[in-house]
DNA sequence: TTAAGCAGTCATGTTTCTTTGACTAATTGA
DNA sequence: TCAATTAGTCAAAGAAACATGACTGCTTAA
């Protein structure tokens, strides 16, 4: 069996033009660790819990809307995960998954290309 | 020594809100591997040779203007070669790199978070 | 010589991503 | 009671990415 650049069976015929055409299944996975805020905070979730203000200040140049769209978007991949902790000061925390620790290798491994 | 989520030594500071702050090095290379063609572009060329024209019939939906830059840029990352084939019908073949073959890495390890 | 293929560029338009600013609503400390 | 902090949402503007259509210039096959 041929295994393709994306680690996958090739099987699949769509087009003429592509004997073994594909979609490439990392690239949800990149676009889901990737663009301008979700590097930065898949690293400070890995250093420990994160809470929505403070994270703000650790990513000068951001924004509430975009953190937020982000936060949500790792929430729904199960990369982090959300709750509200009913102590003292009543507040939200985000903690990295099983999951959000072990998708750390790929950025160790792009990192190497760097 | 201490190494961060993406594999550096953390010693940078650069904010009194981020005791150890640094860029996370795997930014560039997810930026330059990630976008609607690169991906699949990098998968076809690790089968083989690339010839602009050929290219763009083999990726329905693009267009010369997209896959003209993303060839440029992975150009320009030396993750494939571009050269002027003084044969019979004179043309330009984009070959994968070494660097751009051991990147292929990225994409298989991406995938099995799928 | 004419048309088709190759390898693009340029200007423009559309779509998607990101930022800005105003606002909500609950809690807490002085 | 007042101001600050926490954790957001919403609408709109701006920037970046991607697509479209027209065009260039070279080569080759009919």
């Amino acid at each position: 069996m041929v295994y393709n650049a994306c680690g996958q069976k090739e099987v699949t015929t769509l087009h003429h033009d592509l004997p073994n055409y594909m979609e490439c299944p990392a690239e949800p996975i990149l676009k889901l660790i990737s663009g301008k805020w979700k590097p930065q905070i898949l690293y400070l979730a890995s250093k420990g819990t994160l809470r929505f203000n403070s994270l703000l200040r650790q990513l000068p140049g951001s924004n509430k809307q975009s953190v937020s769209a982000a936060l949500r978007e790792l929430e729904d991949a199960q990369v982090l995960s959300k709750k509200v902790v009913q102590e003292k000061p009543l507040h939200i925390e985000y903690t990295i998954t099983e999951k959000g620790q072990s998708m750390l290798s790929i950025f160790r491994l792009a990192s190497s290309f760097a």
